[in-house]
DNA sequence: TTAGGGTTAG
């Protein structure tokens, strides 16, 4: 017999009516010595007592506690109740055990609906929502008449598996029995159409109900915020408030996802005052929230100060505050908090170490990338889709594309993202005929590709001078894929045709774009001139350069080493002198390069190449 | 009935 972690006490054992139990087992959280100790201590349960410790253990998914509950229940000889039995269907269902659920479930000798709400809620909960809905077809088949929960449970798994059209269905069969207006039906029903990316169908369920209660606005609110629409999402977050419904914690995650995704760091601030005068700053839930929103707004001071106030951090907290430091560009800092979160016991998962493998691909920290694999995979996190293409970038990033191979090499299967890791480190590493061979076979094994796949081939194009081959690359985007070509696309293209020489066509392509250059476009039609010792055009890309960048270090150097390459000594000088008198610092080149057998990044033109960060020899 | 942190380019 599974045995009970927490001592029987004394309190727990003074009655066995339903409402102590409910009080005892609920409220006071200590339900656990209860389903054990009253037998021995010679009171005897009766089925409203199991319920009641069947509810409690389902309400904190302890399936432990709940297999103890049902062998008393067995030994007392209540399992034939059925009521008990679907409490025990149901608690099995909450606490993620379907197989168990099922077991129950076969034996009894007829079900009833709540039985089967019980398995759709339990399927659902699972990650089955497929499943679910073939027990809502067989639960008709077999002549059970469906509540309003199971519609709720149904319309569930319809948004889990974005099932629109069952969705729909569902919709139809919800008018027929006239529950639309239903305030748990018609917030479940605008739930449904956000999952499933249909928010006209949202709001027109929304607009329909006779009152909108705080549930129906934030499935509103979060509908938007999921299909990338913040600013709807913050208008409808105002009306909410304006027609005098209070937000709760979840509307707060909503709102919060919505500034940081906008990165509204002012109406992040003015929310953060409203969750204090709710006293909800202090939920562990939505404090990750806020951590992630001054993070994704570029403020880590916020971040830090929300971080170090709340009372108990997951790991949802921690990988906040890393994510936050990596798109800050403070690589090791994150490193740092991922080693302390460690030392706090706090337990990373697949997602932490997506972060942490950032990390190290943003300081180019091979060895500690190394030591975070070995970590995913003791946590058996190396199944993780995101954590693969991590893993993959990583290992591509730091230098390694041994690794990014053999990780790519022994995924089950890849996708877009996983393949532009592959091509985007080729194209890094100046591997131009390993990028068009891996391209093949990205085609070959069905994957389309999309914009960043083509800045990737254009890239490794670029950096191996094949000129024909990214001509035809950008061909295929933008006919036979129909990508329209971005501004990333057009400096990868002049870039390419630029350092081949075509230095007209690449000014012709910059002027023909549907965008406005930037001052990284003109650069690289700069250094294209250097190359090939255009001065006049160099002129007129520098003045270009300087007009957007007026500090801009490269745009001078690239113009006074031109200069200096076509023997006009004094106009070089002077060039310098004017990025001096600017106060426009140079900032030391970073490359592969080789000191003593070992290869790693460094400084190749102060004096002696100096490594940085070294990839020992395996 | 509604909740938090995630991969690829430049």
């Amino acid at each position: 017999m599974a045995h009970c972690k927490r001592k029987p006490s004394k309190d727990t054992l003074a009655t066995n009516s339903y409402n102590f139990a409910r009080r005892v087992l609920v409220i006071e959280d200590i339900w656990a010595p209860c389903c054990c100790a009253l037998p021995q201590e010679g009171v005897q349960p009766d089925p409203v007592t199991f319920v009641a410790v069947l509810n409690a253990c389902a309400s904190v998914s302890a399936l432990e506690e709940g297999r103890c509950a049902h062998e008393q229940i067995i030994r007392s000889g209540c399992e034939s109740v059925v009521f008990v039995r679907s409490s025990l269907v149901d608690m099995y269902g909450k606490c993620g055990s379907m197989q168990d659920a099922w077991r129950v479930f076969n034996k009894m000798p007829s079900q009833d609906v709540a039985t089967w709400n019980a398995m759709i809620f339990g399927h659902v909960k699972c990650g089955q929502g497929q499943k679910a809905l073939e027990l809502f077809q067989r639960m008709q088949q077999e002549g059970v008449c469906p509540d309003r929960v199971t519609l709720v449970g149904v319309l569930n798994a319809c948004a889990s598996v974005v099932a629109l059209e069952e969705g729909r269905g569902a919709h139809e069969q919800i008018i027929q029995r006239g529950w639309d207006l239903d305030a748990f039906v018609g917030s479940s029903l605008v739930d449904m159409y956000a999952k499933c990316g249909s928010m006209e169908d949202a709001w027109r369920v929304f607009c329909k109900m006779p009152s909108q209660d705080v549930v129906t606005w934030t499935a509103m609110i979060l509908g938007y915020v999921r299909c990338g629409q913040g600013e709807k999402a913050l208008e409808l977050y105002k009306r909410m408030q304006q027609e005098g419904v209070q937000p709760n914690a979840v509307t707060f995650t909503g709102v919060l996802n919505a500034c940081a995704s906008l990165m509204a760091l002012e109406e992040g601030r003015s929310v953060h005052q409203q969750m204090i005068q709710c006293a909800c700053h202090l939920d562990a839930f939505v404090g990750s929230s806020l951590v992630d929103m001054y993070a994704k707004c570029g403020s880590m001071e916020d971040a830090w100060s929300v971080f170090n106030k709340m009372p108990s951090r997951d790991a949802v907290t921690w990988t906040a505050m890393i994510m936050g430091h990596v798109n800050c560009g403070q690589g090791q800092k994150a490193l740092d908090l991922f080693h302390q979160m460690q030392e706090e016991g706090v337990q990373p998962d697949a997602v932490t170490f997506v972060g942490v493998l950032n990390a190290c691909a943003s300081i180019m920290a091979l060895e500690e990338g190394r030591r975070a694999h070995e970590r995913i995979i003791q946590s058996r996190c190396e199944s993780n889709v995101f954590v693969r293409n991590s893993l993959v970038d990583m290992y591509a990033k730091c230098g390694s594309m041994e690794d990014a191979c053999r990780v790519f090499n022994t995924m089950p299967s890849h996708d877009v993202v996983s393949w532009n890791a592959l091509l985007g480190g080729f194209a890094m590493h100046g591997q131009g005929k390993e990028a068009l061979v891996h391209f093949e076979r990205m085609c070959e094994e069905g994957v389309h590709p999309d914009e960043i796949t083509f800045v990737c081939l254009l890239s490794a194009c670029s950096h191996s001078g094949f000129v024909d081959e990214g001509l035809r690359f950008y061909a295929l985007m933008t006919t036979v894929y129909r990508i329209p070509a971005k501004l990333e696309h057009y400096t990868c293209m002049v870039d390419l045709l630029g350092r081949a020489g075509h230095l007209q066509e690449a000014e012709n392509m910059i002027q023909g774009m549907p965008c406005k250059p930037n001052a990284a476009i003109w650069m690289a039609l700069l250094g294209a001139c250097r190359i090939h010792g255009n001065v006049e055009m160099g002129e007129r890309m520098a003045k270009r350069v300087l007009e957007l960048e007026p500090k801009n270090a490269a745009g001078f150097v690239l113009l006074s080493n031109l200069y200096a390459a076509t023997g006009n000594l004094e106009l070089s000088e002077n060039v310098e002198r004017q990025r001096k008198e600017r106060d426009a610092k140079k900032q030391p080149g970073r490359t592969w390069i080789e000191v003593n057998d070992a290869v790693g990044i460094g400084y190749l033109r102060s004096g002696r190449p100096r490594l940085l960060r070294t990839n020992p020899p395996r």
